[in-house]
DNA sequence: CCAATAGTTCGACGCTTATCTAAACGTCGA
DNA sequence: TCGACGTTTAGATAAGCGTCGAACTATTGG
C-alpha cells in the first residue's frame, strides 16, 4: 500500500487540529469539492470567518499535514491530503 | 449494522477529548486489556498521573461516550465503548 | 466504630490557543 | 506606477483546559 506513516507526534498534532470544529468544517468543504481543492477565498465565503482567523487555521492544518497549500498568483489553492487523514483514522482504529 | 449514531455535537466532543494524548493513552490501555475494561487503580499505575487528574479525564471520556464506568464497591471498572469510537472514525472517514 | 483506601470535588495556577483589529506584504490590472 | 484585492503578520484579549494539592465522601476490613 505504501501508506502514509505517522509518528506518535504526528498523531497528537492531527488530533489537536481536529479538535476545532471550524477546521473540520474546512476539511469537509475541501472533501466535498470535486478535486479536493479550493481557493482560500471560497473557504472564507462558506464559513463565516475573518481572513486572519482562516489563515491561522489553514496554517495549523498544513502543519499537521492534512492539507497542502499552493500560491497561484495572489490566490491560494488548498488541497486535502486524504491519505494522511486515512492514516490517522487507521491509527485510531487499532485501539 | 445497527451502528451507533452520533450527532454533530457528539463528534465535536469526541474530537476534543481525543486531542489530549493522556486520554488516548487511557483508551489504548483499555483496548489492550483482554475485555476492554480495567480498574481505575490499574490505569493510575500505568500512566503517571494524580488521582484528581485521572478522575477528570475519565469523566471527560465518559461524557464523550467513549467509556462506561461502573462502581464495584470502592473500586471502579472502566470499559471502552468501541462502537462509539468506530462510529466517530466512520464519520471522519466520510470526509 | 475506626482507620485505611479508592475515588471525587473544589479552587487556583499557568499555559495554550481562538479570535479580532489593524497594519503590512505581494500580486495583478488599469 | 498606482490602487485594489487576497493573504499574512503582529499584538491584544479572552476563554478554555490540564494539572495539582487539599479537603471530602464512601466503602471495606479489623
Amino acid at each position: 500500500m505504501a501508506s502514509v506513516k505517522l509518528t506518535a507526534k504526528d498523531c497528537e498534532r492531527i488530533a489537536r487540529v481536529l479538535a476545532e470544529p471550524r477546521r473540520v468544517d474546512i476539511l469537509r468543504d475541501l472533501g466535498a469539492s470535486p478535486k479536493g481543492e479550493m481557493a482560500c477565498a471560497a473557504l472564507r465565503a462558506k464559513n463565516e470567518i475573518t481572513p486572519a482567523t482562516l489563515s491561522h487555521h489553514l496554517k495549523e492544518l498544513e502543519n499537521a499535514g492534512l492539507v497542502d497549500t499552493e500560491m497561484d498568483g495572489k490566490f491560494m489553492r488548498v488541497t486535502l491530503k486524504r491519505p494522511v487523514l486515512k492514516a490517522y483514522l487507521d491509527h485510531l482504529g487499532k485501539i
